[in-house]
DNA sequence: AAGACGAAAGTGGTTGA
DNA sequence: TCAACAACTTTCGTCTT
């Protein structure tokens, strides 16, 4: 789909056209065709009111993995034309009622159940809901493979989660959510990793890049700054100064970096707590940074300039 | 007085035998 | 399975503004 083409592959350029009537997606700066014959998801007629909606349309809610069900169970109803029926009417459907709770299986109510808190958590974090459908479906697969068996269902729900956003690039720390869910930390990522193992999922080593903007904001920096920091780990990640460092400190330094460089100093303190890490990681990596990126003379000037 | 800096010791996770 | 190891944290003392 069009939402996973971001760069085109030719010139890495991010300015792409997405032709809805051709279907097709065309990077703007060398004319490459990227995706064709893509199909339309669009519905293919009109509506000019209600009814005649009602009459077109040939398709339920969407199907999603939020609902434990999908959003495709029904349910014998609580109330409603109860009166119509006899006595024998009656009867039956307290009956049916009762067996349609008896066939929820115990996979289906530990679903219902860890769906809802799978939702507290991703509204706490104030996640898309993109993220929040992907951990669904994770944590259904997880539930169907008894993946969950000897683990907290919040645990496993945690763990979802951190996954589905590792994988929508839209990074959380693990600390941000152990505080949502109230699950150790190292008991998240353990269970993480097994599930993301279990069930083969990849996912891409997190980048530095997807943490900037977020912590840009908490600081309140500008949008300069921001986009001078993104360039400065672009450096950063040529010469190699990335690989194997966590990418919350790297982000954090660059982020302090082109603060200073803009004027718009933060103390390191402000910066590590907005990041998780320390104010020893983020001198470590701001000496690296200095060291080999040569970004002393830019801060010089800086500091100048503010004189 | 607050922030920046650096050294030293401790912690949790990965790796390789 | 265990030890070595790198990255990161904690703590604390010193220097700078």
């Amino acid at each position: 789909m069009a939402q996973y083409v971001k760069k085109c592959p030719e010139c890495g350029s991010t300015n792409l056209i997405y032709d809805k009537e051709k279907g097709e997606v065309i990077c703007k700066n060398c004319g490459l065709v990227i995706e064709e014959r893509m199909i339309d998801f669009g519905q293919e007629w009109r509506e000019f009111d209600h009814d005649q909606a009602d009459k077109r349309r040939r398709t339920g809610a969407p199907m999603t993995y939020t609902k434990y069900d999908r959003g495709l169970g029904t349910d014998v109803g609580q109330k409603g034309d109860i009166y119509k029926l006899g006595a024998k009417g009656k009867n039956k459907f307290f009956r049916l009622r009762k067996w349609q709770y008896r066939i929820s299986t115990a996979i289906e109510r530990n679903l219902k159940l860890a769906l809802a808190e799978l939702k507290r958590v991703a509204s706490f974090l104030k996640l898309p809901k993109s993220v929040e459908e992907e951990a669904a479906r994770i944590y259904t697969m997880a539930v169907q493979r008894g993946l969950v068996r000897g683990r907290s269902m919040e645990s496993v729900v945690s763990g979802a989660l951190y996954a589905a956003c590792r994988r929508h690039e839209v990074p959380r720390t693990l600390d941000e959510l152990s505080e949502a869910s109230g699950i150790d930390k190292k008991e998240i990522g353990r269970t993480y990793r097994f599930i993301t193992r279990e069930l083969s999922i990849r996912i891409l080593p997190s980048n530095p890049i997807d943490y900037i903007p977020r912590f840009a904001s908490a600081l309140k920096l500008s949008a300069e700054t921001q986009s001078k920091a993104v360039e400065i780990l672009d450096m950063a990640q040529n010469s190699e100064l990335t690989s194997g460092r966590g990418p919350t400190g790297i982000a954090a330094a660059s982020l302090y970096v082109a603060a200073l460089i803009n004027n718009e100093k933060r103390t390191q303190r402000e910066v590590a707590d907005i990041a998780g890490v320390t104010e020893v990681t983020i001198r470590n990596r701001y000496k690296e940074l200095l060291k080999k990126l040569k970004l002393q003379d830019e801060v010089k000037k800086a500091k100048k300039e503010e004189e």
